[in-house]
DNA sequence: CCGACATGTCAACTGGGCCCGACACGTCAG
DNA sequence: CTGACGTGTCGGGCCCAGTTGACATGTCGG
């Protein structure tokens, strides 16, 4: 049972919509939550979310702050999956031989 | 934005191991509730946030009912992961070369 | 036809995620 | 030093997911 933290990360809109925006390059805390109408507590909460599940890093830079992605743990989301890959592959592939079988 | 649904399936623990479970064949209800120390509801009700998400399929088989995986919608998250996956990997080799750098 | 079984579903309670407005802290400009 | 700005955090409200126990539905055995 790994950590639990990064799926539960994934589970919002925002915070996947969140590091997405990381992964284009570093971006300050107001910045990020001028890309949602949000309030900036709501924004601070779900980077704190992905802080928890050390998706992201902040440093301070003067009085903003900076946070950069850091992507590692989302190896552990390809790992959780990777088991299950060549089942939809195989079935994707049989859906078009079989594609005068039903459902 | 897509389904939210697939991600908020892979939230939870329990419903990532119905799918582990369901991953080495179909399973009755029973069989699969029996895995944990939850009530048949709560396991019901996960089984139903998978069957929302379509990554389960329910069969009747007389009086019992029958689930299969079907791990289509994964294909979601993995398209989802795949823009992040050289990011990590780079980051990982990148480790090795700076171990000299601090954190 | 009747009782036992497998399962789904309902009502009610609880917990926690999500959101906001307001406040506190530190930093920069002058 | 003082005031403005960028951010984090706190307190409170709202709503939905999750849990449980009890009930309803449908199926098999005799």
């Amino acid at each position: 049972m790994p950590d639990d933290s990064v799926f539960l990360a994934l589970a919002h809109p925002v915070r996947r919509r969140l590091l997405q925006l990381l992964a284009g390059g570093p971006r300050t805390a107001g910045d990020l939550a001028e890309q949602f109408d949000l309030s900036r507590p709501a924004v601070a909460e779900h980077l704190s979310v992905l802080r928890r599940a050390e998706l992201v890093r902040d440093v301070p830079v003067g009085r903003q702050r900076r946070y950069h992605l850091t992507a590692e743990p989302l190896a552990e989301v390809e790992d959780w999956l990777h088991p299950f890959e060549h089942l939809w592959r195989a079935r994707l592939r049989s859906l078009a031989d079989v594609a005068e079988e039903d459902t």
